[in-house]
DNA sequence: CCTTTACTAAAGCTCTTGCCTAACTATCGA
DNA sequence: TCGATAGTTAGGCAAGAGCTTTAGTAAAGG
């Protein structure tokens, strides 16, 4: 890559892996420490920290470390701006079916006077 | 990785990619050929091919050949998929917050009769 | 037929990702 | 203070992602 990720970049690779979906909808239930994360995931502690900093770093969750436990939390405004960008297609999409459709209509209504076929 | 890539994983892992969105943000526009969705790009076709395949591995696009063009189109279903997804867990942290401002609000009708502190 | 156009296929190279183990720090509880 | 608990740091390794160049194939057009 030749610039630093902007958000979406990152906010969609974050997203891109099980085990940082599965802690996402583990915390999208309420907080959990560190731990709590790691505990249904087959793979080391010190890897379950890579993927929180992956979901930190894409501004997925937050976390706070009081006294040595450090409780994590998600932070939804990042999920909405994903959801965002692929509504956004999605309305364009849709609007330029309606469009097609209107064109195609407007073919119907006009008869078959013109030459041209597919 | 443990498993092959299901399908959450290759669609947002697809939409992580900035040449890739860019290619989906054309066609969402209306379909066009793989010349055109590589002319904006600052890289080489067969590179454009290969973030192409990606996108249809994805089931974000799909393509036809015909003659020597093969006009891309964006399939808008996996898009809602990978919105979907997004937007349960938005809708559990939003439920739970929800259930944890009854419980505060519950406490506070309560007055502060019990002694347990953190 | 010959050339251009549009795409495809193959091979290789570099950087990143995801995982590990081992060692370390900092709290908590007895 | 000692040991257990919770997390962190460092280093290393294998696989994958993303890009390149080179060399094709196949349709369109003169």
């Amino acid at each position: 890559m030749l610039n630093q990720s902007p958000p979406l970049d990152r906010l969609f690779q974050a997203l891109a892996d099980p085990a940082r979906r599965a802690m996402l909808e583990r915390l999208a239930l309420g907080p959990a420490p560190v731990s709590e994360l790691a505990r249904p995931l087959p793979m080391s502690l010190p890897s379950v920290m890579q993927h929180l900093s992956v979901l930190e770093a894409a501004g997925l969750v937050r976390s706070e470390k009081v006294g040595r436990v450090r409780t994590c939390a998600i932070a939804p405004e990042a999920l909405s701006q994903a959801e965002r960008w692929i509504n956004a297609r999605r309305i364009e999409w849709e609007h330029r079916l309606d469009r097609l459709g209107d064109y195609l209509k407007t073919m119907e209504g006009k008869g078959e006077s013109d030459g041209a076929k597919d």
